[in-house]
DNA sequence: TCATATATACTGACTGTTTAGTATGTAAAA
DNA sequence: TTTTACATACTAAACAGTCAGTATATATGA
C-alpha cells in the first residue's frame, strides 16, 4: 500500500530535493508538457521507483515548484516591502532590490515560474488555480502600493492602480522571459537598472 | 508516394486554412507540447489524412504560424513605421497605433506566438532559430528607432538602445501573456494607453 | 549486544494508453 | 484515366504511472 513519504533520513531528504531541482530545470528547459519523467529521474540519476516514492505524480512536482515560488518569492517580497519604514520611494526600491537579487540567486525558480505559468494558465490544468491565485495576491501587493504611491503624490494622479498592477507584472514576466531567452548576451546590472529606469521615468526626456 | 501539397480548388484551400486556425488556437490554449494532432483534427472536423495530406508534420503546423506572424505582423510593423514622414513622435506613435490594432484584430496569432516562444526557446526545438531570427528582427528594427529618438533629444541620452529595444520586446511579450490570462478582466483600450503612457513617462510624477 | 521485526527508501520490469506519423483505399475532379 | 483530396486503419515508440520485490536503516526485546 502506497503512503506518502514524509521523509526521514537526510539521504531520503537529499533524493527528493535532486529530483525537484533537475525537475524545476529541465520543466524551465522543455516546458511541463515537454518534459517526461525518465528525463527527470535521469537527469536526477534516480529510478522511476525512487521519483514515485517522493512524489505522487508529475503534476504534484509541478504544485511544489509553484508552492516554493510562492512562498520565498512572493511572501518573502511582501514581507520585505512591509519591513520598510519610509515613504514609497523607499519601499518600491526595496521591491527593485529584493526582485532583482532574488531572480539573480534564484533564477531557475524564477523564470520556470513564469514560463510554466504561460503554457498552463488558459490550459484546464490542475494547477491553474494556484497559478491565478498568486498572480492575483502580486497584483494586489503592487495595487496597494501605487495607491499609497498616489497619496504621496510620487506617482501621476491619473494611473488605475489596479491596471498598473498589472501591467507592472506583466513587465516583470516579460523581463523574465526575454533574461531566460537571451542569457548570454544580457548584463544583468544594466538589464535591471534599465528596466527600472524606464519604468519609473518612461523612455521619454 | 506522398507530395507536398499545393493547393488548388477553393474547398481544398479553406480546408488547410481551417487546419492553421485551429492549430493555432489549440496550441494557444494547451501549448504544443500539451496539443495533440488529433485534437486539431477534431477541432477542425477533418480527419488525419487531410491534415497529413496538408502538413507534412505537426512541427510545419507550427512554422506556418511562425511565419504568418513574421510576415504580417513583423514585416507589415516595419513597413508602416518606415512609411510614416514625420518625426520619432510619430513614428513611436504609429509603431503603437500599429501594434495596438494588429493585436486586437489578430489577438490569436499574437499570443500564441509569444507563448509558443515562451515554450519552446531554450528546448532545443526546430523552430528555435526562427523563432530567435524573429526576435533580433525586432530588436534591430527598435534600437534603430531609439537611437534616431536619442538624435532628436526625445528620448533620454543615456539609454542604451540594444538595450531598451530587448526591454520593450520584454514589455511587449509580457503585456500579450498578461492580456491573454486575464482577458476577461481587462479593458483592452485603456490597458494599452497605460501601458503607452508608462512606457513613455514612467510612473513617476 | 545481538537477533528479530518493521518501516523506509528505493529498483527495474511491466501495463495500458496516447502519441506522431504511415500505408492503403477511394470518391470526385480534371 | 490520372491526379487531387481526402478517410480509415494501422504501427512503433513514448508516455505516466504501478507493482512485486529488495536493501537499508531503525526500533524493540531477550
Amino acid at each position: 500500500m502506497r503512503q506518502l513519504a514524509s521523509p526521514k533520513t537526510l539521504q531520503s531528504k537529499e533524493t527528493s530535493h535532486r529530483i525537484l531541482t533537475q525537475a524545476m530545470r529541465i520543466f524551465l528547459e522543455k516546458g511541463y508538457h515537454g518534459t517526461s519523467i525518465d528525463d527527470i529521474t535521469q537527469a536526477a540519476g534516480v529510478t522511476k521507483g525512487a521519483l514515485y516514492w517522493h512524489f505522487k505524480s508529475k503534476e504534484e512536482l509541478l504544485k511544489k515548484i509553484v508552492e516554493e515560488f510562492e512562498r520565498r518569492f512572493l511572501d518573502g517580497l511582501i514581507q520585505a516591502v512591509k519591513d520598510v519604514r519610509g515613504d514609497i520611494h523607499d519601499k518600491f526600491g526595496k521591491y527593485f532590490r529584493y526582485n532583482a537579487a532574488f531572480s539573480y540567486y534564484n533564477r531557475e525558480l524564477c523564470v520556470s515560474f513564469t514560463t510554466l505559468a504561460a503554457e498552463l494558465v488558459g490550459a484546464h490544468h490542475g494547477t491553474e488555480p494556484q497559478f491565478r491565485r498568486i498572480y492575483k495576491k502580486y497584483q494586489t501587493f503592487l495595487s496597494r502600493l501605487i495607491r499609497q504611491g498616489k497619496k504621496e503624490k510620487i506617482f501621476k494622479k491619473e494611473i488605475d492602480p489596479d491596471l498598473a498592477a498589472l501591467i507592472i507584472i506583466a513587465f516583470h514576466d516579460g523581463i523574465l522571459i526575454r533574461w531566460f531567452m537571451n542569457q548570454n548576451e544580457i548584463d544583468g546590472e544594466a538589464y535591471v537598472q534599465t528596466f527600472r529606469k524606464i519604468m519609473l521615468k518612461g523612455l521619454m526626456v
